[in-house]
DNA sequence: CGGACACTTGATGACACTCAACTAGTGTGG
DNA sequence: CCACACTAGTTGAGTGTCATCAAGTGTCCG
């Protein structure tokens, strides 16, 4: 289950492989892990920035609040997760961020990271993945908020969170601990706490997934991804290694490639 | 109007400073430079990733195809924006880009971006920034989609691109060009193009927007900020200068704040 | 002048929202 | 141990926004 702790180096290296300076940098961020309980904030929107989280242990979530009082969720953290990246350049928050857990945290600041920027490639090349990682996460849930009916929003988001908890403990079974309310993915998936209810009964009666409280059962994953057409492209982010040996970048060596589109010619393979 | 040329460089210092070498290094971006016309594809969905673009003019945007014909815009670029940084971790791409209007790029591909990573803190946190201000992007459209009606997701993202315009062409008056049909905009906002044609009436007849073709006409911002209740906040990107002074980073200073919240008691500013 | 394309307008219906009543589980206090 | 409150979820009825389909207008362009 997900009681279990999570190597948060190991983890790393799932994005970009590292040497033993790159570990012992970032072993600094478990030093001085903070606790937070389920239901508390760790900073919220508007607030003045000072640092960004390595999320440890738990679950956390960061939404924005609207003026009628509806909320939208936009990221779902789970443990190996960095937290708040995406507002380096920012002086105050986009948005607020809460535990949906108890969960432990390490805290970072911005000359932590700038600082990194000019020890290491790699650790650079790991943030850098992170937050692109972060971001595929984004369109896709914009793809699935936008173009897509309610059942299938749901059963793709149950399709892409038992994903993410396999790439994080490989070990998971067909059944795990998914602690969102209702309401929560009502405002994760941008519909109402009633029609989330009633899409569960219908994926329950379709036999795609069960539930019980915060118990998600996949009985056969194939028939949901088969279902939802998921595919997850976008949770298999990874820096090739062969990047960091020095070799010839562009644009030196660029070819004026006048009116040809890049990639033009290269076919996707078949996947 | 937006054919005059972006000076680059200059637009990337309004995101972080940068000195004599960083330009340098920044204006070999420009120095091979393609061009498209509008319509032509840059690149699709599952081809190998072998480039990232900046884009120097014009206007284009990224997409993904869905099975039933459909589709969802994810971005629309500006000159001054690079094309595909979300891609930085992946082999494949995740979403299709194409041009607006005749265009021209500049290529760089992963090497040149983590030679620069070795080569200046200033431009890994210029790149980094930028990946983060494109995500901001990304999270206001998720809220603008999925928590807001026909009305407000128009207006708002009328509100975004005059924003952004005015950011890149600060010369702009209160009206401008904006090459997106309905059935754009509607791949754009997860809505019907009928429905947006129906949703421009409304905002006409509301005195808030004129449309004629592609000619934008705001006749009132204040007005249209007030009713869309639009907040600029998440276009503010900049990286503050003093974050490259040699300072105390954390963790290494970090006093384990058990239990209180990160920024907890620094109350947001009354904007 | 004809055809393509972008947009407009009307009619109809589906999907999802709201409101409201009800159930089940959990915790609290007497 | 039971009464009560509180929360999360379920179900039904009525409503509304927006999608779809279809017909029609205007403009561009050869």
């Amino acid at each position: 289950m997900d009681g279990s702790d999570v190597n948060i180096i190991r983890h790393f290296e799932k994005y970009c492989e590292l040497d033993d300076d790159d570990r012992t940098l970032l072993t600094e961020l478990e030093r001085h892990p903070m606790t937070l309980t389920a239901g508390e904030l760790l900073w919220e929107e508007h607030q003045a920035i000072d640092a960004f989280c390595l999320l440890r242990k738990g679950w956390a979530y960061s939404y924005r609040s609207m003026n009628d009082g509806t909320r939208q969720v936009l990221d779902v953290y789970l443990p190996g997760d960095v937290i708040g990246l995406r507002e380096f350049s920012f002086q105050r928050r986009l948005s607020s961020v809460a535990m949906l857990t108890e969960a432990s945290l390490g805290r970072f600041n911005h000359r932590y990271l700038i600082g990194l920027f000019g020890s290491s490639h790699r650790a650079t090349a790991l943030f850098f993945s992170m937050l692109a990682g972060q971001q595929a996460l984004l369109t896709e849930r914009l793809v699935n908020i936008g173009r897509r009916n309610a059942r299938e929003k749901l059963a793709h988001f149950i399709c892409e969170m038992y994903m993410r908890l396999k790439r994080v403990y490989p070990e998971l079974p067909q059944h795990f601990h998914m602690p969102l309310s209702q309401q929560m993915l009502a405002d994760i998936l941008g519909l109402s706490s009633v029609h989330v209810s009633r899409t569960f009964s219908e994926l329950r009666e379709a036999g795609l997934v069960y539930r019980d409280r915060n118990r998600i059962e996949i009985p056969d994953p194939e028939a949901l991804i088969e279902a939802t057409q998921f595919s997850d492209h976008y949770l298999r982010e990874r820096v090739a290694d062969h990047l960091f040996e020095s070799g010839k970048p562009w644009p030196e060596t660029a070819v004026a490639a006048k009116g040809s589109p890049v990639g033009q010619g290269r076919a996707a393979d078949p996947e």
